[in-house]
DNA sequence: TAAGTCACG
DNA sequence: ACGTACGTGACTTAT
């Protein structure tokens, strides 16, 4: 029997935060169900195993089954930290089993043993042949080697399988069972409360825990049912999700694990530095304000700036205010002295409060370094997202910022390697294009921009000014971004009517690039998506919308997303033959960091010269495309130095 | 919780 | 006529 739940109470719950996880729901989500019909699990059999005697027939179970579905509870998010509660598993669809082992409240029925069970459970947990189904099981993963479990076996992933299938939709376990299942699952917040309020998992009453977790092996299970199928008839999307993402899960978990050395005392002297100069800016500002107001508050700034001191109106804002963002103060700080502090301001604020202030506080104390988390189903294009901290976005443009990555550091005896794509995207699109005159300039190894420059302003390359090649630097990012003439004007700061002509000039030099655009767009049209070279899709469902602007948004994303996509999948791949290479030579160095396009290794200095000598050419290797690629690589106490 | 801003590739 | 380069995460203020 099938419960059917009142529409507007289910609203309200996807309305309600969603803890900051992979995969947080979007509203459209819900006119998409509102069409389903809403069922739960009320009507499955989900058991508790409280006894030596249970635990042993579904060991057995386990033992004999071609799949489990497999589900951690746990004390917390934070994968480093967060101890067992419990476990489920699930065979058979609409049959699961709650193993709760570590919760406590007063009243709390005896449950098995905590060490004793894990024990019993190892060589199953640890076997390589018995297969294991889970939703996110790097998490799981991470939970199991906090009691010293290493989880192998890992055959299937459900969060994977989403975001192969689609990338664009919301991942997360209630988001995919109402989507693929109509079913409506208990949502954490249900079992354990919300905000301030929420409670630990293991004080959850056993039969609610039951309930709720049981219900998540059983639902992963259904989902994987449905989902793998749509996989496995199309050999692109089974390359991606086989090939590329289930393996790189395996990498994520290590390099997670390893974390980055950090110098903090070195960052608490910077943090110290910037306060002094962040109190002298302040006082300056005011003074030229002629008032004190908080510098952090665009909304007063703005006030200051354009009400008081009646300074023009450069840029609006989104939802219509006048911007005080970076680009309006510089062109006021031309005119007027106040911007220029302001801005002067914001970067040292930056420094301080997103890095100097923060990373410090963001080393594990087991284990002193810094463990990110690589989000590996939050990009729509197929790249990662690293977060708490971000690592993915350390300051390195400015001379200031820079000093920030002084502080990754290596352990005496080792050193930071950082190992980068060298023009990886424009490569892809020299590749993808096929244009010939693109692929020359790879093959030749000359500087792109250069070349470019040379082809657009009709010189040769050893004529080409400092201007020129910026000029043709910023076309080349342009066309990976799938940028119009008003774009490219405001980038450059010219006449709209010369930037076209710019862009004309380009698309006559390199005719198999503007024809890749087109069909490209022409690609995503017809078939709702367009692919990376490994097959990897990335549905665009606005490109054919009648708002002309959600559908030109639309365009450039799909224009975009064969190149940002196929660079990931590239750097995947990368991660994945480094790391099997690193452990089939027993080596020491460790993957500690990924940015994109550069993978980062804390190496022993007596694997250097090895690391030096093999390491580019294995990352070159991974792919065979009409372009070669080049690989840059440094190395340094710091990772600065490595650069 | 949203908006504004800014760090990265 | 309208807004305008792709993809992310985090901090701060203000509602």
């Amino acid at each position: 029997m099938f419960e059917r739940l009142n529409f507007k109470t289910w609203l309200r719950e996807l309305n309600m935060p969603v803890k900051k996880m992979e995969a947080a729901k979007v509203p459209e989500q819900v006119e998409e169900a509102a069409e389903t019909e809403i069922n739960s699990t009320a009507h499955a059999q989900y058991q508790k195993i409280l006894t030596d005697a249970q635990l042993e027939e579904w060991i057995a179970r386990l033992l004999a089954a071609d799949l489990v579905c497999l589900d951690t509870e746990t004390t917390g998010l934070d994968v480093m930290d967060a101890r067992l509660v419990g476990m489920s598993f699930a065979i058979t669809p609409y049959e699961a089993a709650y193993l709760p082992l570590a919760h406590r409240y007063p009243g709390v029925p005896d449950q098995l043993d905590l060490d004793a069970t894990l024990a019993r459970l190892r060589p199953w947990l640890e076997s390589e042949q018995h297969k294991k189904l889970g939703q996110n099981l790097k998490y799981d993963k991470h939970i199991f080697a906090n009691h010293g479990i290493a989880l192998r076996g890992i055959a299937d992933d459900t969060l994977l399988e989403s975001y192969v299938l689609e990338s664009h939709k919301s991942h997360d376990m209630d988001s995919l069972a109402l989507r693929h299942l109509g079913v409506k699952t208990i949502s954490y917040e249900e079992v354990a409360g919300r905000g301030a309020k929420q409670i630990c998992f293991d004080q959850v009453d056993l039969d609610i825990a039951t309930r709720y977790a049981a219900e998540d092996a059983d639902i992963t299970l259904q989902l994987h049912q449905t989902l793998v199928p749509q996989i496995t008839g199309q050999a692109g999307l089974q390359h991606v999700y086989r090939d590329i993402e289930l393996p790189a899960m395996q990498v994520l978990f290590v390099m997670e694990r390893n974390g980055v050395l950090l110098d903090s005392n070195l960052l608490h002297v910077q943090s110290h530095e910037l306060g002094v100069k962040l109190i002298e800016l302040e006082a300056r500002a005011h003074e030229a304000a002629e008032q004190p107001f908080n510098l952090n508050s665009p909304k007063q700034i703005q006030e200051i700036l354009f009400d008081k001191l009646k300074l023009p109106v450069k840029k609006k804002t989104p939802s219509g205010a006048p911007s005080t963002d970076e680009e309006v103060l510089q062109e006021l700080a031309l005119d007027y002295p106040l911007p220029k502090i302001l801005l002067e301001y914001r970067g040292m604020a930056k420094l301080k409060s997103t890095y100097t202030d923060k990373l410090p506080k963001m080393v594990n104390r087991a284990t002193g370094r810094v463990h990110t988390s690589y989000a590996q189903a939050v990009a729509v294009t197929g790249r990662l997202a690293s977060s708490d901290p971000n690592l993915q976005n350390i300051p390195i443009r400015s001379v200031e910022g820079r000093r920030i990555r002084e502080a990754f550091i290596a352990p005496p005896g080792s050193c930071i390697v950082a190992a980068d794509y060298s023009q990886i995207e424009l490569r892809i699109m020299a590749h993808l294009s096929g244009d010939a005159g693109l692929l020359q300039a790879f093959a030749n190894n000359e500087d792109v921009h250069r070349a470019t420059a040379a082809e657009i302003f009709m010189t040769t390359p050893a004529e080409v000014t400092t201007e020129q090649r910026r000029y043709a630097k910023v076309i080349n990012f342009g066309l990976i971004y799938g940028m119009s003439a008003f774009g490219l004007a405001r980038q450059l700061g010219i006449e709209r009517g010369a930037a076209q002509a710019y862009i004309a000039r380009y698309f006559a030099r390199y005719p198999g690039v503007r024809d890749y655009m087109d069909s490209t767009r022409e690609q995503a049209r017809q078939q709702g998506y367009v692919e990376t070279v490994f097959g990897r899709r990335l549905w665009l469902p606005e490109i054919n919308s009648s708002n002309a602007m959600k559908r030109q948004g639309a365009e450039r994303a799909a224009i975009n997303a064969p190149m940002q996509g196929t660079a990931a999948d590239l750097i995947k791949l990368a991660m994945i033959q480094v790391q099997r290479w690193l452990e089939t030579e027993n080596l020491k160095t460790r993957l500690i960091m990924q940015v994109h396009d550069e993978l980062v290794l804390e190496v022993p200095d007596d694997e250097l010269p090895l690391i030096k000598t093999s390491l580019p050419g294995l990352m070159c290797h991974v792919a065979n495309l009409n372009v070669p690629l080049l690989v840059e690589l440094g190395s340094g106490k710091n990772w600065d130095e490595a650069h």
